[in-house]
DNA sequence: GATGAATGAGGCTTCATTCAT
DNA sequence: CATGAATGAAGCCTCATTCAT
């Protein structure tokens, strides 16, 4: 009796509508004054009511862990074109740590909930993150087979390099160099050859 | 002039030994709850008034920077006996970057702090961070001529990196061999050798 | 398309079966909450929109109401039970009341709702009172005219000190021993030979 | 060296002041829409930060036990009133709980943080409420003591009653006589003889 | 009928910092 | 010098109720 015809209900358009519209706003947000702002302030500039943004994000976890979805959907594009790539392992288990370090850069502030999510486990964000620990375990693994990479490196170390890399990106260090050199650090240190040696 | 001769007011006295009380107490309160603790309940724990904790430290960063001028004693002494010790260049570098971690980690939360006073620059945090990169410079320099480190490496970004272990270690990870692993890739993201390799 | 016959809307049928299954869910909350508990969560856990419950009960009280009048019946063959009993008009009012107290205890925090109801007149509940306010007159003219209560005596005053009893047992007063001597000094009250002189 | 001559050493005039404004306030304003009012509201009214009435009363429990600390030396005085009258025992206790039934209706919805205050313990009205319930205790024993109370009652029962009559009458009945009737009844409850009788 | 999204005021609380005493 | 009162913006979150779908 609905439109329907298969599965779609009422997609609730305004709800859709509002819930794409708060987490464009949030994004802006984030960006603009790092993941650490006010919930309200987003709430406002997004024209809506706060239990609207409760409603829908029901904590800035959440929020977070919705925002970081779309960049999700890019960091995997990514790890399907580095998988594409003809490069070696190694290489590869270096150019995901790249993106995963441009990933957990994309607001100010973001390596520290994600480093949080990682003992809470019951946040919306350890999920993600498990995803991408797991990935980087694939990458590294391959990368040990070929005697890349040190057998004794773990993937969630290495993620946890990825996050303390850019969390020491995160301040204004207008030195961009020592994110440079962090990066080279941090792949000299797994890597059983160092890059520039 | 002082309190010494005669009239004897206790000018000098209160003052230090308010000083000085503040400190302790803010020490314990710091190990409690963070560096992020409020500085209200500190004045209130060490029962001077609010004003009093401001004239003698004109910002938490103030208070914090004092706190760890006592560490930084035990850190200088450590670092005297690591110049001490019969290992080379190498393996003095890595036992002052232990030791810097371990300083680094005196208090939950303290590495943020200490990251943004090396880009305000007009931070009081900032002059012990100066110091310590310069001596981290010196320990590198040597293990650079000895060939133990990598040449492209510069102190500040070992600094850096022992900031971000730091921080790494900082939420209740229960994970306490990840702190382990990522010393050793500290290690062997700067040495010509890594130390498990 | 549906689960019935032919044409066969689900109307009544699922109303019904909506409205029932809101009191029970109801019935479980209130007992663990307390009535001043969230609708919004009652119809949550009840599976319903909110809309729904607005619906079937247009307010806290109404819902209180309809609640109530399953407790109602029992109260009723309660009532019943005590006129059966072969006891003088005296004791039927005690027991009356006693049962009263155990109706108007049967949630945190019912008697306000009730005691407000007596008052606003225009609430779901005041119906519900006004029963028993009769009720107890009943009992009270019984008592009065075989000499064992206080001529001067209301039923609405016994049915207030029913409530006040109630409502002083509310809190977790962990004393129950005041309860008990409550109820004994209410019936001392209105008795013209206390019951334990 | 201030206006003291002994141990006052700066009242903070500006903080009394503040202090008293508030408490007036917050009369004005309980008196008018009950204990439940908003304490923001009481804040924004008297003139003051949210922050100043937080300083002076931690909660709303203690802004309450402030506010009835002048009610209370009236509650004294009255007591000692009633304890020069030439009255016996019994009708002592009777002027006595009356009174408190007056402090207790001072203010709207009043009664229940009371009774919660029993059975918490760490509230500030519980002090309040201890006082008043032993000086209850000894009205009590006088009138047992002469017979004209009964043995099994208990100024803990008594002071519940006060507080459930109270209760009783909070809400706008537009019924005097039953408030009377109450007081009547609680009476004819714990005496011997009943006073109407 | 049912749904559940939206509202948005309102509650409580905290805190760095200033300034009169 | 020390005090600690005052500020007052901000933060987070809840909830009864309405209304478009």
């Amino acid at each position: 009796m609905d439109e329907t015809g298969m599965g779609a209900r009422k997609p609730r358009m305004d709800a859709q509508r509002n819930r794409s519209h708060i987490l464009e706003v949030a994004e802006q947000f984030f960006s603009e004054q790092g993941v650490a702002g006010s919930l309200d302030a987003i709430a406002k500039r997004a024209g809506v009511g706060a239990g609207t943004l409760y409603r829908h994000f029901a904590s800035r976890d959440a929020l977070l862990a919705a925002l970081l979805q779309a960049r999700d959907q890019e960091l995997d594009a990514r790890r399907a074109a580095i998988q594409r790539e003809e490069v070696d392992s190694t290489e590869r288990l270096a150019r995901w740590l790249d993106a995963l370090i441009d990933w957990v850069t994309a607001f100010d502030g973001l390596p520290a909930p994600l480093r949080d999510a990682l003992s809470e486990d019951g946040s919306p964000l350890s999920l993600t993150c498990q995803g991408f620990i797991t990935t980087t375990e694939e990458f590294l693994r391959a990368a040990q087979h070929d005697g890349g990479a040190h057998p004794w490196v773990r993937g969630r170390d290495l993620f946890l390099s990825a996050l303390a890399t850019g969390w020491v990106s995160g301040a204004a260090m207008a030195d961009d160099s020592s994110a440079q050199a962090l990066r080279a650090m941090m792949r000299s240190g797994w890597a059983i050859r160092g890059n520039r040696e």
